[in-house]
DNA sequence: AGCACGCCGACT
DNA sequence: GTCGGCGTGCTC
């Protein structure tokens, strides 16, 4: 007897055996798709991993339904990298499956319900089951889902169970539609017509019918038979579309026939290939030593400054991989802001790109999946960009995976379940393929820079601009200086209002950074001095002018009562503070004559209404832009003199152990926008402490100083090998819990993580408070205030783990290969 | 994850 | 006395 141990698509540790009939033997495979029952109803799609004659004790084995693929759909090399997945990032392997096939591989089943024809005791039922039978027999099947809310009925689990056993509805398990191929229909012509002889005597004969011969004249053409070319097969689209009825009689008359062919959903358009650009010095220079590198070293971080030219690099190197025959992964962190690349990439490989992102459709990836899966077919996909996901596509010879922005947190996936970290897992997927992998950024991340310094990767700089632009001049402003000499004007220092009134003067463009949207975060009672917060997540309510709204900017709660005090009642409110709304009101007023715009996600929720003000901008029909981070990536304008960046001292104090690092990537790239043509750009930092250190390090652009010292303060949570402690979030009140909880805590972490964790007696109360003085440890009294910690978490670490019956301790790792 | 089973508070 | 809350445990 065939035993399969298979991989569910649920969080559930293990691995589940299933008996395989013998009708199944010869087609079960590791790697294939089965469909099982697990429980008493559930169906899923399962997938072999291992196939064994060991008879399970203890338990009746259930035998697998079918199996679903000819072929296997996930190899060797990819269930090494699930299980890696899951071990380092501590999730379970049906999670990682759940992640990393299209979800048109993994049918689920749905519970679905029917109306019993036969059911005649229908007075005896109650209002309520009634109205509930009313909906399904509406339906001829329906998901419990829809029939709640249809029927407005929260809890029909008992409704379903009594009417069930009353015999008047049915229950039945249905497989969700899966992935179906693309059917288009195509032309021939019939098999009487076999020579030119008959094509003309049926051609004589349709006289009477002269669309029908315009038609069939036009098809003889199209496919080119009996002329000298080679016959090629029509498609039914090609024909004029309005020539469907005419073809419909040349069908029904038997001179046509309309057959159907698998359509592949990948772009088929053949692009212009022009190949690949020459570098210019210091690329090739920067080419020349990655390769160098390469050699020696597996990872190679290219750390070039804005506009470098990175991506010409890149394209060498992957020009030269795909030569030899192997695959290319090029990971971007969003698809929506690299059309660019996509088109450049396109141009130069032509058909071999493909691309991977959560905005295709299901077919769509299914058909790169299979396509990846079987490297060797003509026409298939040797170079894919992609985003995070595309880490788990079926590559069989990676020869390089490139990391493109490699600081860009994006790459850490935080909600579902597996918690990863696409940049870190490429460089185990390369590791399992012996690939080599190339980091790219502008601002690199401390952890890589570290791994340079350490030399466990190797660096390559690429220091100058392309078509030799100056970097940016950077001045600071203190704002506090000039509030007491009382020179502000709303929230402009003089020096940032005279350097915008001379930019304008020279028809210059202007850049306002605010990384805060709304108008204020917070309003306040003049009367009581109540600030209104939010009742779920203990943050203030953000004040969006424009639609009169009170905004959590955590969960998205939003109030209308904004011109009363919810304590006092007094109509007496201030707006404390400034965000972006607010920045583009008094700009307005101190410039009425300039074109004002604002880029944050309140202005632009639509796609198009993004590209309204990024064209408007690149027009320079836009004088002044302000925006929050949004602007920081992937545009490209020529004609900005001067980027001022509002509040450097909100990016600085924001909780995050990571903030000073986010604060000099931001301002870095935000200032990569300033400059013109044969003129420097100007950037203007306002603070309220220009004494503040890290400002130094960025004004003087010393970032392995700053990367120096955030190194030392992190040093701090360093467990060998790979687990640092970030966060520890406890729920206690008293003192004594706290310490029960702590003691608790490191039993329990020692009991997963062995002696990696401090010493039995250390004192991880006063360790907390150490680390929570530090603003890296949060430490949660109130239920409440969880969400927020949880959403700061989310934008910082993002990794979580609840300790097996310790509901108030939830424990936040990071994990990174340092 | 789903689903069943089981044990205590607020309603006919 | 029941309905319904969610705590616990199991699924090959």
């Amino acid at each position: 007897m065939l035993f399969a141990d298979v991989i569910l698509p649920l969080p559930l540790p293990q691995l589940f055996t299933y008996g395989v009939p013998d009708d199944l033997a010869e087609m079960a495979e590791c790697g294939k798709r089965v469909i099982i029952q697990f429980g008493a109803k559930k169906i899923y799609t399962a997938l072999i991993r291992k196939l064994h004659n060991n008879q399970p004790s203890g338990y009746k084995v259930k035998d697998i339904i079918s199996v679903l693929d000819e072929t296997p759909v996930v190899n060797e090399m990819q269930f090494k990298f699930w299980e890696w997945i899951a071990s380092y990032y501590l999730c379970n392997i049906g999670e990682v499956y759940k992640a990393a096939l299209p979800s048109g591989l993994k049918l689920e089943s749905e519970t679905k319900i029917l109306y019993n024809p036969d059911f005649t005791e229908y007075e005896s039922l109650t209002e309520k089951e009634k109205l509930f039978i009313e909906v399904i027999e509406k339906h001829e099947a329906i998901t419990i889902d829809k029939l709640v809310s249809l029927s407005g009925i929260k809890n029909p689990i008992k409704l379903i169970k009594t009417l069930l056993d009353k015999k008047a509805i049915f229950a039945e398990e249905k497989l969700r539609e899966s992935y179906k191929p693309r059917q288009e229909a195509y032309l021939r012509l019939s098999e009487k017509i076999h020579n030119e002889e008959q094509l003309h005597l049926t051609l004589d004969l349709l006289k009477k019918a002269p669309k029908q011969q315009q038609i069939l004249t036009r098809f003889i053409e199209l496919s080119g038979c009996f002329a000298q070319d080679i016959a090629r097969e029509v498609n039914k689209n090609e024909l004029p579309p309005d020539s469907n009825q005419a073809v419909n009689s040349l069908i029904s008359k038997n001179i046509l026939e309309v057959y159907s062919k698998e359509i592949s959903r990948l772009n088929s358009k053949h692009c212009e290939v022009t190949g690949v650009k020459t570098l210019n010095d210091y690329q090739l220079k920067a080419f020349e030593e990655i390769k160098q590198h390469f050699l020696t070293k597996d990872v190679v971080l290219l750390h070039g400054v804005t506009s470098s030219g990175k991506t010409e690099v890149y394209i060498h190197l992957i020009e030269e991989e795909l030569r030899k025959g192997r695959q290319v992964l090029y990971l971007v962190p969003e698809i929506a802001l690299t059309t660019q690349i996509i088109v450049r990439l396109k141009n130069v490989f032509g058909n071999l790109t493909g691309i991977y992102h959560s905005r295709f459709s299901d077919a769509e990836r299914v058909e790169i999946w299979k396509n990846i899966a079987s490297p060797n077919e003509e026409g298939s996909c040797k170079l894919v960009l992609g985003v995070r996901s595309s880490v788990f596509l079926p590559f069989s010879k990676l020869g390089l995976i490139i990391v493109d922005e490699e600081h860009e947190n994006t790459f850490k996936q935080f909600d579902p379940a597996p918690r990863y970290n696409a940049r870190d897992s490429a460089l185990v997927l390369a590791k399992l393929h012996g690939a080599k992998v190339l980091m790219g950024s502008a601002t690199p991340s401390i952890e890589s820079y570290y791994n340079c310094s350490t030399e466990k990767y190797a660096l390559v700089k690429i220091t100058q601009r392309y078509k030799d632009i100056q970097m940016p001049a950077t001045v600071v402003a203190n704002t506090r200086e000039a509030y007491r000499k009382k020179q502000m004007k709303s929230h402009f220092t003089p020096l940032l209002l005279n350097n915008i009134t001379e930019a304008l003067k020279n028809k210059e463009q202007i850049i306002l950074f605010q990384n805060r949207r709304g108008f204020s975060p917070y309003i306040q009672c003049e009367d009581c001095g109540c600030i209104p917060h939010c009742s779920h997540c203990d943050v203030s309510l953000t004040y969006h002018k424009r639609l009169n709204q009170l905004v959590c900017h955590y969960c998205g709660f939003v109030t209308t009562e904004v011109s009363q005090c919810p304590d006092c009642g007094s109509t007496k409110i201030k707006t404390m503070g400034f965000g972006t709304e607010k920045i583009e009101e008094e700009i307005s007023l101190l410039y009425p004559e300039v074109t004002v715009a604002r880029l944050d996600i309140d202005s632009s929720r639509s796609k198009k209404a993004f590209e309204q003000i990024i064209t408007g901008f690149e027009l320079h029909n836009i004088d002044i832009l302000i925006g929050t981070q949004m602007i920081s990536k992937g545009l490209d304008f020529d004609n900005v003199g001067i980027v001022g960046i509002m509040n450097a001292d909100n990016m600085l104090n924001f909780p995050d152990f990571r903030a000073f690092e986010r604060s000099y990537q931001l301002i870095v790239q935000v200032s990569g926008r300033a400059g013109r043509k044969n003129k420097q750009g100007k950037v203007i930092i306002q603070t309220s402490d220009d004494k503040h250190p890290i400002i130094g390090y960025i004004v003087n652009n010393d970032f392995q100083t700053l990367y120096y010292t955030q190194l030392e303060e992190r040093k701090l949570f360093r467990y060998p090998p790979y687990y640092r402690l970030i966060h520890i979030l406890l729920r206690h009140k008293t003192k004594e819990k706290l310490d029960t909880a702590s003691y608790l805590l490191a039993e329990n972490l020692r009991k997963i993580f062995g002696n990696r964790v401090l010493g039995p007696e250390y004192p991880v109360v006063e360790k907390i408070q150490d680390y929570y003085q530090k603003n890296i440890i949060l430490k949660i009294e109130k239920e409440s205030s969880a969400i927020r910690a949880k959403s700061l978490i989310q934008q910082s670490v993002g990794h979580f783990m609840e300790l097996p019956g310790f509901k108030n301790i939830q424990v936040i790792f990071d994990v990174d290969p340092m």
